[in-house]
Order: C-alpha cells, then structure tokens, then sequence
DNA sequence: ACGACAGTAACACAGCTGTGCTAAAAAGGG
DNA sequence: CCCTTTTTAGCACAGCTGTGTTACTGTCGT
C-alpha cells in the first residue's frame, strides 16, 4: 500500500487556504490555482481531493457551518438562564479575530449562495444553518420564558424572530465595523435585550 | 456636433444590467463581456463609459446607495411617531421584490468590500451608507424619546444600536428566506419592537 | 526486491478575462 | 454637402480560468 495520508484533513486545510484567499481577495479570486498557491501545493495536488471547483467551495462553506455547529454544541448549560443565553448568543456573534475572518467568509458565501442560478448547491447548506441558529433562538426564548424571565404578554415565536435578527445584524455589524462594535458593546447590546424581555 | 446621449443615464443602464448579472450568476460572473451582452451592446461600448471594470463595479454599488438614500430622504413626516417611524423602518427593510432585488446586490457589494485588499474603494462606499443607516435609527430612537415614547430607563445609544442591528437582521432574513419572512411578519417584529421600548 | 497503488506534478486545451488600440459609424452644425 | 466630434464595434494581446489527461514519485504489503 502507499502511503496514506489523512483526506479529511487534507481538504480541511484546503479549505482553509481557500477562506484565507476569500478574505483577502473576495469570491472572485478563489480558482484553483490560487488557492493551491496558498495551501502551498501544485494545482494537481488540490484538484485531486477536489475534482472540480463547485465542490472545494461547497465543501468550504459547509465546513465554516460545523465549525459554527460544533461551537454551539460545546456551550455548556450551567449557570443562571440570563447567563447561559448570553453565552450562546456570545457564542454565535464573531466576537474575536478568528471568528471574525469565518463570518467575513461566510458572509461571501452566503452572498454567493444567493445567486438565483446556483447549479452548486449552495443554497442548500444555507438553509440548515439559518434553521439551526432559529432553532437555537427559539429554544433560548423558551428557556427565559420558562424560568419567567420573559414577560407574559410577550409572544415567544416574535421573540425568536426578533432575537435572531438582533445577532444576525449584530454579527453583521461586528464584522462590517470592528472598531465602533466592540466585543464590551454587543455584550451590553444583548444584556439590555434580555433585560428588556424581563418582566 | 455628433450624437448625444445622457451619459449619466447610460452608466445607470449599465450599472442595471451589472445588477441582473450579479443577482443571477453571483459576482464572480460580473465581467465587463458579460455585463455588455446582458445590457445589449458590445463590450468596446462599456468600456467608452466605464474605463475599468473597478469603476463600473464601484459605480454599481454607489447607485445602489443612492436610490436607498433618496427612498428615505422622500418619506413624509406625517401622523404620530410610531406611524413616522413605522414608516421609516419599512422603506429600509426590502419588502418587495424590486427591493429584495436590489438587496441581494447590495450584500454581494458588501461581501466583496470586505475583502482586506480592496484595491477597489468599495470599502469606502459602504462606510457612508452604514453611518446614514445609523443616524436614521438614531434620529427615530430620539424622536421616540421626546416624544414620549421610549421608556425612561433605556438608553438612547444603546436602543440605536439595537434597532439598527435588528433592521439589518431582519433586511437579512427577508432576503435570504423570503417566504418565511413576510411583509406582515416583519411589520409584526418592528411593532413588538416599537412597543417593546413604550413606557 | 518488487509490484501495486495512493499521491503529486505537469502539460494541454479551449475558453474567458481585462485592457489597449484602431477603425468605422452616427449625427448635428456650418 | 461636409466636417467635426461623439459614440460604437472590433481586434489583439498577454494572462488567467476549469478541467482532462498523462507521467512521475513515493510508500507500503508481500
């Protein structure tokens, strides 16, 4: 036999080669070539664990949604229900670098995924994330709301709703404007939110 | 003297047709032959009006803001302040389909602009519009307040904040899962919000 | 040692890319 | 009519694109 060497880990840093491209140059300058000259290996190299471009991206972005995935399922739930919502919330919002630069290409690919003739199927990876992280706030607002920290007249499926949109903008904004965003202020943003959810 | 014709009108043309282009193939199909075959004239005749496919790129995004800021800039400031403001949120948020459009276009610009190495002042136009977003929801936060309508123990930055974080969640949502996201529903989520700061 | 096969690199090809340049066409004023 | 200026189309070039194919290298079990 010859030598073998790990694919999943292979492609994972692939990929990763590719979001560092995509966020330095964009969506436009992901080719092969490039992103083989990033990883450091020939073009051939890449185009063997990747057979055509379509599934580097695909496996790319499905990639950055575990990643998020595995993040959330590692929050443990111990602590006051106030305490255990923010730090998922905090969680999900790309509060350091790291996460920063995975929202900056997710955003790209999110954008790409709009495309209407999307023959990669990108779309399809989109939507289980965005269902994931409503399903997460849904369960959180269920949470406040069966600890009675969420006033009765409010309606639990608005306040996923809202919730979602809340970190949906906050991560957007975070990303769009790292300085006046900061990581102190989003914490005060969302405290202020579930404060406001109190009765 | 030769033909004449409005150059500014042409550009904007143009700049349409990169849309349709972008909003269909994403923008890695945004080249200068594809965009002159989808607006109808030869490439030499794009170029005439727009040098360098930077420009043309730039110019696409800058009309997109444009029409955002004369959209809000012509609503009427008439009726009580949850009405104005209701108003106001409501022209923001891409409720229909020339909108939703004209969003999607919007969130390429803004995934590509991301990108550290943007020789392309792209960066420098998103800059603005995210400030003129901002003062908007700032002046309506202020607006509630003096009228009344904001509960005393909220703060005003905060609640700015907040509020613009959410209409770009929700601006999201309606884009990326349009069915789910309706109209109503989002009118829905901004009263709930709205009333949600009521003392 | 040898063979079998995973991994790697390199080349070829057709097609697209941005941009520079040039020639033709169109159109209004004299 | 013609001349001037604007507008349009087209070609050329060097370089990049995705993908198909082929030849090479390395490594392990026998």
């Amino acid at each position: 036999m010859p030598k073998i060497v790990d694919h999943d880990a292979r492609r994972e840093e692939i990929a990763r080669a590719l979001w560092r491209v995509v966020r330095r140059d964009g969506m436009r300058a992901a080719s092969v070539r490039t992103i083989a000259a990033e990883a450091g290996w020939s073009a051939g190299a890449v185009r063997y664990y990747f057979p055509d471009q379509a599934g580097l991206i695909s496996f790319a972005m499905d990639l950055v949604a575990r990643r998020v995935e595995t993040r959330i399922s590692a929050i443990r739930n111990e602590g006051s229900i106030t305490d255990i919502v923010l730090r998922y919330l905090e969680e999900v919002i790309p509060l350091d670098e790291e996460r920063r630069a995975e929202f900056d290409v997710w955003l790209s690919f999110v954008a790409q995924a709009q495309a209407e003739s999307g023959a990669d199927g990108l779309r399809e990876l989109l939507g289980p994330v965005q269902k994931g992280l409503r399903d997460l706030c849904h369960s959180l607002v269920t949470g406040l709301s069966e600890s009675g920290a969420l006033r009765e007249d409010l309606s639990i499926d608005l306040e996923t709703e809202r919730l979602h949109a809340l970190i949906d903008g906050l991560a957007m904004h975070v990303s769009i404007q790292p300085d006046r965003t900061t990581a102190t202020r989003v914490r005060e943003i969302l405290g202020a939110h579930l404060k406001s959810l109190q009765p």
